[in-house]
DNA sequence: TTTTATTATGCAAACGGTTGCAGAGTAAGC
DNA sequence: GCTTACTCTGCAACCGTTTGCATAATAAAA
């Protein structure tokens, strides 16, 4: 019960090839005849058979997007549904679709990104998080498949990438709770294999340094992304060291560590955290935190693969995204 | 240079159509041949052409997810993440696909849906977001295109559906909020034109009516859905109404209704919400409020779907996931 | 009017699978 | 030994597009 292609032409007295080149506007095809052709389109509410043309074109204008499988991890932050809606609105004005997997870490993610290039699924994906190392951009690089991570990757060449200024971002954070008089920094970064844990360590490291302020790795945990990771290096840190203030990588690990000192009765410590979240707005005392603009990360991320795609555009191979300081009273 | 199903015929020493019986594990294939074929297709890594395949069989195999175009409104809550991650996971260990679209609802949605179905992109569709005489729906049921909608329908019938039992949940929630002592209690709810609203207002009416509490058309608000309009209604209710407790259809609303409170110093009236989420934890005075399971959610969703694409399965045309009371303390 | 250039369209093969039907080969029945 | 039945596999058409190439029709040139 499809209307075809077929019937478009029989109906406007036309091949099915001179409706095909009507559809891309073809500049051979005469205007009487597009006009005609279009006319009977609405008429019959033709909408071409895009696996057909799929097939015939070998190019699925599909883009995958890879999500982890925690949900835990998922809902807690927006950011996920953040940079999917960025992804999928761009995409969607570019006529490309969205198509979705989630996958475990590590093995589960080559399968299935194996699976999704070999089966013709998608032309290109956007990987969400990235590891050092990452045995899937490894994957990816050796069999030529087009890509684009958030975050940015060790090695920067030969790779399309989005990211906040993880760097900066941290560094002026950090640089403010000098300001401000702190001299004990430490530091709770979540995994620290991820690039974005380390680039913010970076920056971490580099506002001590320019202020001369000696770096202590004791003062440096790395734990499991979630607020009884937190709790537990802030705990750890308090009963080894002496503290002023503590940066984190997260408002989530941030909410943990504010416990923790809660608990101590050590509500005198500055905690810091990153992604500007709601639970950090009612936190008290007020959390130091950065907004970080999750949609427009997924946009770009977007438009590069895209423009990968279609050797268009502006021969960028990376985007980075502004981040605001939120300093709530 | 994708390999093809030829390469593995030939190297088989067989034909085509042979591979592709294979590939389904038709009967009257011999076993013999079945290795042989097999051994082949590993070595090769072959992964059928799924386009191809979609062409032949005009199934599509996917699978579409229609979120709201409102970023706020899908970073706020959690629900819808963990709706979609039900949905893949579900969907994927089915050998389905997931095809994700956003768009504004109304006439928005249905093109997309149009679309989505006549350019034979999607199998089915679920709906995380319908209203009451939802044209969505109107589109979907006119059409014959398969469906399933998050949030129980007015008109069950001929719809496949999934809901926590909103009506019950508020039922027990109110039912508390009495045997706690309270008598005058208010309703907050989301846009009053979602069902999902409609069926908890019932629980609420109903939990009044059995305990003899006149029902008052003046506690009912519906406002729009966000901190601002809890805060706006329950100021609004401050002014013209004696107030107990105020049971709210979202924990987003209820802390901004207990705002208002504050600011009113009228911390003695209890607020509920329906969620659970990460902010609800974070408020004082604690938030009453109602778990739900989302990821379960999608995936029944996802398999009620299924389901009626394969006209398999347990003919089940709805499914009631349970919620549970959080008393946080 | 004939030739040449130009424009607009159609033909048919491809894309990579699936599947109804026919038929080769073997086993069983008489 | 000749049918009959059954098992396994191949042939070829089809799914709905796209696109290189050929060609009919028209206009311009001679």
């Amino acid at each position: 019960m499809r209307v075809t292609i077929k019937e478009v032409a029989k109906l406007a007295g036309v091949s099915p090839s001179t409706v095909s080149r009507v559809l891309t506007d073809h500049p051979k095809i005469s205007q009487a005849t597009k006009d005609r052709v279009w006319k009977i389109m609405k008429e019959l509410d033709y909408h071409p058979n895009v696996t057909a043309r799929k097939l015939a074109t070998n190019a699925t204008k599909t883009i995958g997007l890879l999500l982890p499988n925690d949900v835990k991890l998922l809902a807690e932050n927006p950011f996920f549904i953040q940079v999917l809606t960025g992804v999928t609105t761009y995409a969607q004005s570019k006529g490309y679709y969205i198509m979705l997997t989630n996958a475990d870490t590590g093995e589960g993610e080559i399968d299935a990104l194996n699976h999704l290039f070999r089966s013709n699924l998608i032309d290109g994906v956007i990987m969400t998080v990235v590891r050092e190392d990452d045995p899937c951009i490894e994957f990816l690089k050796k069999n030529n498949y087009p890509y684009v991570v958030i975050g940015k990757p060790v090695d920067t060449n030969s790779t399309l990438w989005v990211d906040n200024d993880n760097f900066q971002a941290m560094y002026e954070m950090v640089n403010y709770l000098i300001k401000l008089g702190n001299q004990k920094i430490a530091f709770i970064g979540g995994s620290s294999e991820l690039t974005v844990t380390k680039n913010r360590r970076s920056g971490y490291e580099m506002a001590l340094s320019n202020r001369g302020i000696h770096l202590d790795d004791e003062m440096v945990k790395g734990v499991k992304f979630s607020e009884a990771g937190g709790y537990a290096a802030a705990k750890e840190l308090l009963d080894q060291k002496d503290l002023d203030a503590i940066a984190t990588t997260d408002d989530l690990i941030a909410v943990g560590a504010l416990k923790a000192l809660k608990d101590a009765g050590r509500e005198d410590i500055t905690v810091t955290g990153f992604n500007n979240t709601p639970i950090g707005h009612y936190q008290t005392p007020p959390l130091l935190t950065v907004e970080i603009n999750a949609v427009e990360l997924g946009h770009f991320a977007a438009r590069l693969l895209i423009e990968k795609l279609t050797n268009a555009g502006s021969g960028l191979n990376s985007y980075i995204v502004d981040t605001k300081l939120i300093k709530n009273k």
